[in-house]
This record gives structure tokens, C-alpha cells and sequence, in this order.
DNA sequence: TTTATGAACTAAATCGATTTAGTAAAGGAG
DNA sequence: CTCCTTTACTAAATCGATTTAGTTCATAAA
């Protein structure tokens, strides 16, 4: 039972090697209707299947990208990693897929482990602490691509959401219904952590042009666990904000769970309006207004981008992709 | 700026291809400290990287599994993918997924060509059309696990959910707590996607055995958006069952999406549960009884049936995993 | 008749590792 | 001093394709 090589399969048509590679390669231009008849016999009789890892080797290109995200259960990486599915069957090639969980060690390994393979290029959403090896894989030309962070010094294509549009279209919304007390809820500060960064920076300069007061208190960014204590604290203090922006679904979670806890009514006892338009978003009582990230074109954005580098078309440059209010009712003032 | 390979370490540090390739190997047997220490200085020096194509070329596996899946937007794929990723990371192993949208012909690409990349072996949501494929699959000795379906007159491994078990689970519950008039919700009939055909014969079963008569207007199987329709001339005409049970996420969500349209009151004028326990289950209102699916241990068996299937271990075998029921606030009966 | 041209192939090198079979040198036994 | 073992390596074959540089043969041009 031992495998079919092309080998075979050039013994039984009665032809050499090179002569079934470039049939196999479609190179017909010197090859008799006759020895195409012969060989695709020989094929079919054999049931022979090329081996691709053999022609890889040669070739040097293995027609695989990998992607590593930083948890695939996160909405907005299962989508935009869908999408660059798509982009890439398109294309013939295809994807590995690696969680990092946000730990750089693992992040680390898999890059060296996927480029020991020959990988074609990476897509990132980086942890951003290995700065010594993106630079690497920028020298070595390997096609990259960031996505949902940037890298500080690296000069990689990215593509990011447009955060500051993203705060914007919330707080103009908020505004423009008639609140002026809002609350932003966010996972704790980290440098690295690029989106969370400039949401909360962006907030407090809507809050800034909307000429509203930029509150301390009403700035919550803590460990999903802490979130809620910290709401029990302000709504016991009766200082809860009219109105809460949760960064992601993340914490929208967590505001809805402090929401349920203290059976709140929203929009009434407060607004809600959040970035990432969860699946459950038009069935909840009220229906949720969101800010959609545009993931499916990020992904696309990002596979395009790739697809460019792996032809030596590109510069590298940062895109910033635009969100989308999506107006549902969590976040309408009375009488509006 | 040419690749640095296994020849030019060996020159530098002045020994053979072969000496490097057993120090890379871990064969340090009959190997003095001198000369391994010479080759790690040229390694590092010239900043080697193994290409480990060339390595799966002479050694015939390529440390790659590909999982083939309708959809990674499903939650239930989501999280088995996760499992099955977290698994091969601890087996030094590496994950291709793809989707199918559960369509023949992509899954019949996908396998061609990743059987072409001489991946180690495959765990499949088969749409259940190739069974000449799956057979020569079996023939080759290629790992394979199905999971989520089986596919008829194959006898490979399967990871399934117990549907039966679950769907008692959920109409024992809803019987328990007093409701006597029980509707089912799912996608239209397809004899060739098994847990629907499952929990829609398990369901009839379970009726019975509660002494309660089957109902055919309350067996709704309808594609999603016609769905909403059928419920909408059942409460029209004032025959809306008590309870309804959705038999997976989407279902559930056309239910919900029916609920809220009617303005209707969970669980007062129907009571809802459904298989798949969704992210926001907890925080809806009423929260939502839900009978959850293994997903992890789904993916964490599947895995591992694989790499005993590597391991020439096995002879193929079904497994159903169990449900459990999530008792929460959609399903429970006034004054209970 | 000789030479050139083009069609239809093929032999052998190549990709970058692994592995088998073997060699050279040193040390120990008899 | 010879022979055998063991240690520490190496040469060359191999994996299964692709590709380059030919070769052979038939026909056409000079």
C-alpha cells in the first residue's frame, strides 16, 4: 500500500517525471493530445495526489497564512477571522489558527513555529511585547499585518477600528438625546492595550467638546470582576451617571449584569450604549444601541493588505476602519 | 540576503550536515561538548530557522490537523475549535480550519487540497454528502473525527451531543414544572443533519412518555425566517403552546425576536428553553433556562480520538457527551 | 544535401532537511 | 602487538515534487 508518487505515475504512462509535472502544472504547450490522454489515465488509475508539501519545498511557498488572535471565542475575532477565511479560499490558501490569550510567550512560539513551517505571511492581532521578533519578520520580508492594535516602532500595515469616530458617534449620540452625566466603563489601563487606550482618551475629548465635565468617578476602568462593585458603590451613593459607554462587550456585559442585578430600567434609571454589536443586541428589552465595529471588512482589509505584500505591491500604512451607530433603544431620553 | 540552511551552520561550525541535524534532534548520544557547542554558536550566530518543510518531506507528518466546520460564527464551532486549538498547542500540533457554510463541494475542496498538504489527519462537521470521500479517507488510514453529526454507512469516530438526553432534560423540566403544552421550534427537516433529526424524534419520544399528546401545529420546523410566521398565526389564533422549546441558538433567537415583537412576558405567556447555552443567557430578561452543550469537552475528546487515531490505538467508536441542564428564569411556572 | 527551426519530450540537479550505513581514531583486552 | 569496542563523527541516499538544460526527431529553408 505504499504511496503513489508522481514517479508511478510517469512509469505507467510511459512518460518522464518532468512531462507529468507539467501537466499537473497545466505547461501544455508542447504536449501531445495523445500523452495528456496517457497521463490522466495514469492518474485516475492510480488515484494519484500530488504532494503538496514536495512542490512547497521547491517552490518555497506553501500557500498557508497564519493568523493569531488573541482568543478566537471573542466576537470580534471569530469574525474577522471568517472573514479572512473567505478572502483566503478566494485565493487558494489557507489559514492556521492560534490563540495567544494575550500571554507574548505564547504569541512568541507560534510565530517562531509557524515561520519554521514557511508560512506565506501572519496576520496579528499582537500582544505587542515581542518587538524584537515583528522587527525580525519585518526584515525578513514576511508579509504582516497588524489587526485591532498597533505596534509602537514597528512599521507594519494595520488595521485598526477608528476609535476616536467610534467615542465620538456614542458621546454625539448621548448628547444629542439630552444626556449630560455619562459613565465610561472599560478593562483596567495598559499601555499596550491600543483600542482600550484611545477610547478612553477620545472619551474624555468628546466629553471635552461637548463642553461637559470629565468626572473621575465616572471613569471605570477595572478587572471585569471589579466593575460591578464599583457601579454598587456609585448607585448606593446615589451618583450613578445618566448614561454608561462600556468600551466593548466585555464590559457591556458586566453593566448589564450590575443593570439586572439592581432590576434598572434602561433607558430610564440609565442609558446603555456600547462599542460591538453583539448577536443578542436587537432581542434585548430595550434593544441595545451599539457602535459596530466593521469586522468583516477588517478582515478582509487585512487579507488584501497581506496579498499585496506577498507581491511586493505595498508600503506599509495604517488603516482606520469607520464604525457604525447602530440606533436601537437603550440609550433614548424620555419624551425623545 | 540568501536563506540560511542547514548546510551553512554546518560549515561554520565545521561538522557535517548530519552532526547538525542530530543536535537539532535532541541526539546527543555520542556527541562531545565541543562540538555541540560550536554548532549552537553558529545557529546563533548565522540566526538559523529549521525550515520545517523540508523536515515533513523526509518524515511524511507535518504536525498540521485541519478542521473542517460549517462556520466558525457559530458559537458551538467557536468553542469546539477552541478546545480542539488548546489541545494541539499541548501536542506541538497546529490547526487549519475551514468553512464549509455546510455546502458539499467546499468540504470536498477543502479535503482534497488539505489531504494534498499531507495534514496529519482531519476532525470534520461533515455535511454528510461525500461519503465516497470520507471512505477513501478511512481506506488511507487518514485520523478522522466527526463531530457534532454522524454520516450513515461510515464508521469513523464521532463526537456527538446525547440530543436524546438533552431533549429529555429539557421537557422533563418543562413538564416539572407543570407545563402541559409544549411546542417545538427548529430548522426545517434534513435527514442528513443528525442532531436536528435527533431532537425533533427525541422530542415526540419524550412527550409520550409524559403522557402528553403530540401536537403537529407545535412541531415548527421551518427555515428561520419563516419561522416567526408560524408563531405569529398560532397566537393569532390564540393556540400558542405554553411552553416552547428552541432546539438551538438560532431558533431560539427567532423565538425571542417573536417574543419581543408581541410584547409578550417570558416565562407568563410562553415559557422558553433551548439547547445551547448563549453568552447572554444570564443577563436577558427573564434569564434564560438553557440546556448547554459540552462544547469543550466536545473538542478536548475529539482531539484526542485523533491523536490515538495517530497513534494507531483505536478502532472506531461513537461518543455522546452529556448535556446539562441551566436552570434559570424562562421555564419556571407562576407561583412555583 | 546541409542546416535551421520547432515540437515533444527527458535526465539530472535542486529544494532542505533526515537517516542509514559506514569510517576513523582512541582505548581496552588478550 | 593485534583485535575488538566504543565514541564521534561523515558521505550519500532519500523524501516527492519542480525546473533547467538538453536531446531527439521531423520538417522546412537554403
Amino acid at each position: 500500500m505504499r504511496k503513489v508518487t508522481m514517479a508511478d505515475v510517469a512509469k505507467l504512462a510511459n512518460v518522464s517525471k518532468s512531462t507529468v509535472s507539467q501537466y499537473l502544472n497545466k505547461r501544455y504547450e508542447y504536449m501531445s493530445e495523445e500523452t495528456k490522454k496517457r497521463i490522466a489515465e495514469a492518474i485516475e488509475q492510480l488515484q494519484y495526489r500530488p504532494n503538496v508539501i514536495a512542490r512547497s519545498l521547491k517552490q518555497k511557498s506553501t500557500a498557508t497564512i497564519g493568523v493569531i488572535v488573541f482568543n478566537i471565542l471573542h466576537m470580534l475575532t471569530t469574525q474577522v477571522l471568517r472573514a479572512i477565511e473567505d478572502m483566503c479560499q478566494q485565493h487558494g490558501f489557507h489559514v492556521i489558527v492560534c490563540n495567544t490569550d494575550d500571554d507574548p510567550e505564547k504569541e512568541r512560539q507560534y510565530i517562531d513555529m509557524l515561520w519554521a513551517k514557511q508560512v506565506d505571511g501572519f496576520i496579528i492581532f499582537p500582544t505587542g511585547k515581542n518587538v524584537d521578533l515583528y522587527k525580525k519578520m519585518i526584515e525578513a520580508r514576511l508579509p504582516l499585518v497588524f489587526v485591532d492594535r498597533t505596534v509602537e516602532g514597528i512599521d507594519a500595515d494595520a488595521v485598526l477600528l477608528d476609535n476616536e469616530r467610534a467615542v465620538q458617534l456614542a458621546v454625539r449620540h448621548l448628547v444629542d438625546q439630552g444626556y449630560k452625566h455619562i459613565g465610561l466603563v472599560a478593562p483596567p489601563f495598559a499601555p499596550h492595550v491600543v483600542p482600550r487606550m484611545e477610547r478612553i482618551a477620545a472619551f474624555q475629548r468628546a466629553l471635552c467638546e461637548a463642553r461637559l465635565p470629565v468626572e473621575k468617578e465616572w471613569i471605570i476602568a477595572e478587572r471585569v470582576n471589579h466593575i460591578s462593585e464599583r457601579l454598587d458603590g456609585l448607585l448606593h451613593q446615589n451618583k450613578l451617571p445618566e448614561a454608561i459607554f462600556a468600551i466593548n462587550d466585555l464590559t457591556l456585559m458586566e453593566v448589564l449584569t450590575f443593570v439586572k442585578k439592581h432590576q434598572l430600567s434602561i433607558p430610564n434609571d440609565v442609558a446603555l450604549i456600547s462599542i460591538d454589536d453583539v448577536p443578542f443586541a436587537s432581542v434585548y428589552t430595550p434593544s441595545l444601541t451599539t457602535i459596530a465595529q466593521p469586522t468583516f471588512e477588517m478582515g478582509k482589509k487585512a487579507a488584501e493588505r497581506l496579498f499585496m505584500q506577498m507581491n511586493g505591491e505595498t508600503s506599509p500604512q495604517m488603516f482606520r476602519l469607520a464604525p457604525k451607530l447602530i440606533e436601537r433603544d437603550s440609550a433614548k431620553k424620555r419624551g425623545f
